[in-house]
DNA sequence: TGTTGCTTCGAAGGATTC
DNA sequence: GAATCCTTCGAAGCAACA
């Protein structure tokens, strides 16, 4: 039995996961065992999980990046491959079984409401957020500056927004207003696999992925694939000691996800064509449908509670 | 028991859309 | 201009292994 089955860790990061470090009686959490809870189980293994096709491919394709960058790297290829009934390469064994162990490791470790369903979850009392002073007063770094208020100094890039929680400072009314919600134990965006919250559309589709078993981000020297472009990113560096040449905070080719099977697209049309071809009824071509057409899966997954 | 690799998620910056 | 979406960085925690 996974050591995290039971025991609930505190976090020890100031200011971080703040809204884990709630006892579970006030989240309404409860470890339950998957042996105990069966169902979990079968719910939350997805057929993409079982049917995650990997490619074989083990040697080094190098590629131009991009075309503002003059490095060849080797590319972190994406899975073109991954969808349902595919078989497995025969390398893949061992790996498969670490998988399997690792899933049971990780279902074992998913929180369940002891209420209702994300969408019946009872929607709390917004708690208080500080409000933001309209007038400009001076910014200060002072320690003994007061804390009880948030504060703007200076005008139009000058500016500076502070919160009064943790003092940090924003250049922009937004980044400070999206901050707040970090100091708030309400969470707008509640998973429909365990009901936990997050303050982030993409924090919620990216956690949904732990249930879907979606690993869009694939290793193009090894058979291994990633949820996170970062995980590929650091499995390059360690285990095939390739750095992707990146400038700091440089954008990444975009990459268009099927979070229903991982199938990844180069563009928003041909992801569309994926879905309309393989998953019709797909929740992704619903909420297209309902918005009118925005964004590359946005809404996917998720179950939004608007408390404004 | 310490190290390594992987998973997961908080949080902020920037881009896109309304 | 605000809201939303996506990317990116970094850290915590776990399993596997030497």
């Amino acid at each position: 039995m996974p050591r995290a089955f039971l025991v609930k860790k505190a976090r020890h990061s100031p200011g971080k996961r703040n809204w884990s470090e709630l006892p579970d009686h006030e989240r309404g959490y409860v470890y339950i065992p998957v042996s105990a809870f069966p169902l979990l189980e079968e719910t939350e293994a997805s057929p993409a999980e079982t049917a995650l096709c990997l490619s074989t491919t083990t040697r080094c394709e190098y590629t131009k990046h991009t075309e503002t960058h003059s490095v060849m790297t080797p590319r972190a290829e994406l899975p073109s491959c991954t969808v349902l009934g595919r078989p497995q390469s025969p390398g893949q064994g061992l790996e498969v079984k670490r998988r399997a162990q690792s899933s049971t490791y990780v279902r074992s470790k998913i929180k369940v409401t002891t209420g209702e369903l994300p969408s019946e979850i009872p929607i709390p009392p917004q708690p208080s957020i500080p409000e933001i002073t309209k007038k400009p007063v001076a910014l200060t770094t002072s320690p003994t500056a007061p804390v009880s208020t948030v504060t703007r100094s200076g005008t139009g890039a000058q500016a500076s927004f502070v919160c009064q929680m943790c003092q940090k400072v924003f250049r922009y009314q937004r980044m400070l207003n999206r901050h707040l919600k970090c100091h708030s134990d309400t969470k707008r965006h509640l998973c429909n696999h365990c009901g936990k919250g997050f303050n982030d559309t993409f924090d919620l589709k990216r956690h949904v992925r732990t249930h879907t078993g979606v690993r869009p981000y694939k290793c193009s020297l090894c058979d291994k694939a990633f949820t996170q472009r970062c995980s590929l990113e650091s499995h390059m560096k360690k285990i095939h000691g390739v750095t992707l040449q990146y400038a700091y905070k440089e954008r990444r080719n975009k990459l268009y996800v099927c979070e229903e099977c991982g199938h990844t697209a180069p563009s928003q049309d041909a992801l569309l064509k994926h879905y309309h071809a393989l998953h019709p009824n797909s929740a992704f071509l619903r909420g297209k449908g309902a918005k009118g057409g925005r964004g590359a899966g946005g809404e996917w997954g998720t179950n939004k509670l608007k408390y404004h």
